[in-house]
DNA sequence: TAGTGGTCTAGACCACCTC
DNA sequence: AGGTGGTCTAGACCACTAA
C-alpha cells in the first residue's frame, strides 16, 4: 500500500482545488482502475489524515463522495470498504423531450393536433378524480425531431373559464406549465408510469407509422400539494426510435459531471 | 418567520437522534408543507446555529442532506434557497425479479428451458465482441411469479472448458453471477436497453399469452474491468404485467428510507 | 463594508468492533 | 484496551454578493 500513500502525498493544500475534492478523486480514480479492489479497506480516516497532513474532517468529507457514489462503505468500528459492485438495482433515466432532442443536435418541434373543451370520460374522471362530464381542457399533439414525429401526447387538465388557453402557452406543451398557467394551482408532485403499447389506427396515421407496431406509453400525472390530481397525460413514443439505457454496478463516472482521467 | 424559530427550537441536544437528522427532518418538513416555499431563502448558516444553539458545522450538515434531495440549493454570497421543482428529469428504477417479488409477497421462480453450446451466430458474435461460430453457452429460461410466467430470457456467455455448468449455479440465473461463476473475469459495469417489442410465437407459448402482444425488451451486456463484453443477456417482460413508475418533483419521501409524519 | 456560503482545523466524546 | 467510524464544537480564513 505504499502506492496508496504515494498517491495520497501529492495532494497540494495551497491548490485552488479543495483538498477534499483532489482526496475524493485519487481514490475514486483507484477503485476505478481497480487498485482498490471491491471488499478491500482503506486505511483509517486518522491514518489518511495524518499521511495526507490535513484534518479528520476533512478526510471524512472526501469519502462521504465516494460514499454517495456508492464506491465506498464505511462500517462503524471496522473501517472503510470498497463496495461489491451491484447489478440488482438499475436506473433508466427519461428526459425531457426537448432538450433531449436539442443535445442530440436535432431540431424539435411541437405540432398542435387540436385543442378542446370535452366533458370528462370515465377514463379521464377516475385518472383526475373529477365526476363524469366535468368539462375539460383536452390538449392533443405531435412531438417531432427534425420534422420526423416521434411522439403523440393527450394532456387533460379541469377547465375553468378565468384562464383562457393562450396561443403562446401551447408553446410549451408539458403538462406543469400547462396546468400552472391554467389553473392557479402548483404541481408539487409528478407520477409518470411507463408501459407498452400497441400503435391503433389514428395513432399511426398521426406518427407516419404502422398500426400494431409496439411503443411506449408514458402516463404523466401531476399532484398539488394536498395531492390532488391537477393532470393528467398520457404520451405515445415511437418503439423505433426510443430506447432507455442504463448504466450499472461501476458506472463510468457520469454522476455529477466528474471527468476523470485515466492514466 | 417566528414560527421557524419555534421549530428549530424543538432541537434536543441530549437526544440519541443525531441534532442534524433533527434539524434536517424539521427543515424538509416545512418544505414538504409548503411552510417553506420554493424561491424562499432560509435563516443563514450562522443564524439558524446560534437560534439552535448548535455549531454551524452541524447546520451546514443538515442542509447538506436537503441538497442531495435537491430541496435546497446554497448560493455563495446569498443564501440557501428552496428549490424550484423539477419535472423534466425523470427515473424509473428497475429492480431485479426475485427481490421485487418477494417484496410483492408472490412466489418468484425460475424454470430452466434449455442450456446448451452453440456457435456464436452473427447478432451473439457482434454483442459479445467475438468471432462468428465462437463456442458460446446459451441458456434459455422463464422466470415465474407465483406460477405464472412473466419473463423470458435468454442468456450467452463465451464457454470455457474448464468450467462446467453445474446445476446449482442456475438457481440464481442472473447473468453476473452466471459470468463471474463460469469465467474467471468480474463483470464490473453493466449496461441495460430497455426496449419496446412484440411477443412472437415461441415466446408466446413460453409465456403462455398471444402473440403480437406488446412486451419490454431489455438487453444487458456485461463488461469486465477493460471494458470488454463479457455477457449478453436478452429478457421480454410481459407487457400486461409489467410497469416502471416514478416520482419527480417533490417526490414523497422515499429516498433514504427517510419515513416522515406530516401534522 | 457587512453578510453569506465554502473550506479547513484540531481538538473532543461516543458507540461499536476486535483482540 | 485500542482502534474504528459517527457526531459535534468553536473557532478560522476565503471568495462572493449586495448595499
Amino acid at each position: 500500500m505504499a502506492d496508496l500513500e504515494k498517491d495520497l502525498k501529492k495532494i497540494s493544500k495551497s491548490s485552488v482545488i479543495p483538498v477534499y475534492y483532489q482526496l475524493a478523486r485519487i481514490l475514486e480514480k483507484r477503485i476505478r482502475l481497480g487498485k482498490l479492489k471491491p471488499g478491500e479497506s482503506l486505511p483509517s480516516e486518522n491514518k489518511i489524515a495524518s499521511i495526507c497532513g490535513i484534518s479528520r474532517m476533512t478526510v471524512r468529507r472526501a469519502i462521504a463522495e465516494l460514499v454517495d457514489l456508492r464506491l465506498l462503505s464505511p462500517q462503524k468500528g471496522k473501517g472503510t470498504f470498497v463496495t461489491e459492485h451491484e447489478f440488482a438495482h438499475t436506473v433508466f433515466e427519461f428526459y425531457d423531450f426537448f432538450k433531449e432532442m436539442r443535445r442530440k443536435g436535432k431540431e424539435p418541434s411541437s405540432k398542435l393536433v387540436n385543442v378542446r373543451i370535452i366533458k370528462a370520460d370515465k377514463t379521464i374522471a377516475k385518472k383526475l378524480d373529477i365526476p363524469i362530464d366535468t368539462k375539460t381542457l383536452s390538449i392533443k399533439l405531435i412531438l417531432a425531431a427534425d420534422g420526423y414525429p416521434m411522439v403523440y401526447e393527450e394532456k387533460y387538465i379541469v377547465y375553468t373559464k378565468q384562464n383562457p388557453i393562450i396561443e403562446s402557452e401551447l408553446r410549451d406543451p408539458s403538462l406543469p406549465s400547462l396546468v400552472s398557467s391554467h389553473l392557479h394551482k402548483l404541481p408539487v408532485t409528478s407520477r409518470r408510469i411507463l408501459q407498452v403499447t400497441i400503435i391503433n389506427e389514428e395513432e399511426a396515421i398521426l406518427l407516419n407509422t404502422k398500426p400494431h407496431s409496439p411503443a411506449f406509453l408514458v402516463e404523466q400525472i401531476l399532484y398539488d400539494k394536498d395531492n390532488t390530481p391537477i393532470g393528467w397525460g398520457k404520451s405515445i413514443y415511437r418503439g423505433d426510435s426510443y430506447k432507455l439505457v442504463s448504466y450499472d454496478g461501476l458506472n463510468p463516472g457520469r454522476e455529477k459531471g466528474g471527468i476523470i482521467d485515466y492514466e
